[in-house]
DNA sequence: TATGAATGAGTCTTCATTCAT
DNA sequence: TATGAATGAAGACTCATTCAT
């Protein structure tokens, strides 16, 4: 879809796939900075000079995992969205694929949150912005259907994803950091009818401030 | 309130504060583990034998840095929350409190949320973990009888802070890492009138799924 | 004539010939020690795998380089001297080929200039040694006629190649390096009379010191 | 004279020359690029961050030998040349301080003799392009009132100097090296006069070629 | 012969930390 | 308290060389 650093290692395939594997692991333990080429060596089992022959430095590994997991993040919130026909089928396909998508691969989606929020100076940090515009402009455009036709609140665009999302973000956040024990597949849906009401154009306001 | 690591320093004064603030423009632009004490040296001005004679390490400075504004930060809710007499008023008073967090002090807000992410194991994530439970604690408190008497939906505890302060921190979140561009003070009213829709007892649900 | 590393490649030709050449060039820009046998590979469009088959090492390409250039230089020198009849042929003999070598291959030239000061205890520096002394001896050979018969300046035998070629390779040094940019043809005969006079028996010293 | 690198050293003095004296042993036993930086911290005693400390990289240390040391050379010579009132004596003086100054100190002659013909693309090659064409023009100007008067032949400027220390630095070469093992300073003599006899207006050619 | 993925020893360099002044 | 030279452990990365295909 665009640069795809991917690509690039899915043609030697297995080697590259254990030292992304093992990566991660090690990245999630101590975070990219502390985490050392030989850590990933005795974990993937690869030498120290294949891990530089397919990747050309550690930066590249962390690069490569974030890219490829938010890609296929993306990819399937938009998958979900497109097969929806109605306002809270959106709604519920946002929210429900960003707690499935924590569940099926705990390590990566903590490793996505964590790099999403890097220096936005850094190669990484450029990649995310763009990945993410392009995200954001994509399901914005499948709402505003709904919008237009009154089903949604008139809200400007920024804010929809935020409502949506931000409160299923946050209840993930504490879930993958292990500071919220529950299941978050049962969380599903309470968090899509709050996101759901906070959506509804009719204020249902009954007490001032 | 804890453990405080915050009296250490605030007794030499002048110093302390110059090398968290240089610390803290550090840790921003390249990250923690990438930020060298020399570069903090040269940014504060005191010499490489004063930090240490203030700090023991550099982690103590990233250390106090994070431990210093969490804990003002859950003050500022606390009090904000203290002060309301009404369901409405608190969920304000939270969004309320965090945007004006953000746009107060940008840098340190940006570096709390980053911090907040760090592995669990370390240091500064245990010390997170029991400022978080305990703010949490405190925070259920205030709304549980608004719960009680049916102004707000009934839901497990640990749902209320997500709904509440989800999609603020998820705009938040943007504006800090420079995605968003817009005023996050006028963002206030949308966001507690959305997440007081989303946190009403009768669902508004009106088309099915 | 002597060891001769020389055979062993002009068997498969082409291919060893490819990788000397850019070899050399890559020597040239960076020095041997700084050149990557990647560079070799990249330049000579031979594979790694390949370069390994025809040279064992790398040091075997740039001792080949050097043994085959050296033994060249010196055979023309040798040559040119056996032509000559007269003690001023000699001296015209060493200096015209001396400067055409280095117009005829600057490349080479340049390298063999290099090449000439590395260690002693390196394997080229023994070589060197080697080749040199006998050169030396075989020069010295064509001149000793010349002095015993009184037509040049009686003195040890290790001066008169340094006389000779002494101001010519100075000259041809700055050139090669690209300090000095006329022409080194039309420089020999300035030389060669320079050299020439240098060699007169009869002193003659006009002033004292 | 110039950019100096030599004033950054000298203030900490001690450690700096103890560093450089091990470095430029290790650089002639082994050459620049094959010697690392752990040989010069044992033969200094200096600790491995100390060099750092003093010497940014390993080239830093071998430039700094090189420009100290070839400034220090020129500056020898342009001071014998200006003790001089006659052309024999300049002659003299250059011939006399090129041998001296090898014999002197054999390592730092061999040195720069060594670093001399590195890539003009590198630092010290760019360096060295500077030191030297001043350094010729400097020489030049010494001798231009004895070629005006006659008294030496006329040739164009370049050729002076490589008449004159051409043999001298050819025989030096060979010193250095040990490939020959005579005496650089009883061979001054016959030098001298053979730069002398080169040098001389009327030609004293007296067989054809 | 040719290829290029894999190896792993070896290097430069960085940087947190110490300590004498 | 302040200073900054010195330390040395540790890490990223390179690269000559090998070897299965």
């Amino acid at each position: 879809m665009t640069s795809t650093p991917t690509r690039r290692w899915q043609a030697t395939d297995r080697r590259c796939r254990e030292i992304l594997d093992a990566a991660l692991a090690c990245f999630l333990e101590r975070g990219v900075a502390e985490t050392t080429v030989e850590q990933i060596r005795d974990r993937s089992g690869a030498s120290h000079g294949s891990i530089y022959h397919h990747f050309g430095s550690k930066e590249e590994i962390a690069y490569t995992l974030f890219a490829e997991g938010m890609q296929a993040y993306q990819l399937k919130v938009l998958r979900a969205l497109e097969r929806q026909t109605t306002a809270r089928g959106c709604v519920r396909a946002i929210i429900e694929t960003h707690l499935e998508d924590a569940v099926a691969d705990r390590a990566l989606a903590l490793y996505l949150m964590r790099m999403g929020l890097v220096e936005s100076g850094s190669r990484m940090g450029e990649e995310y912005r763009i990945l993410s515009d392009r995200f954001s402009n994509e399901v914005s455009s499948h709402l505003r259907p709904y919008v237009d036709c009154g089903v949604l609140v008139l809200l400007p665009a920024e804010f929809y994803f935020s409502l949506i999302v931000g409160p299923a973000a946050h209840l993930s956040r504490r879930w993958l950091l292990g500071r919220w024990k529950g299941d978050l597949l049962v969380a599903a849906e309470p968090l899509i009818d709050a996101a759901w009401k906070s959506l509804q154009p009719i204020s249902t306001q009954s007490c001032a401030t």
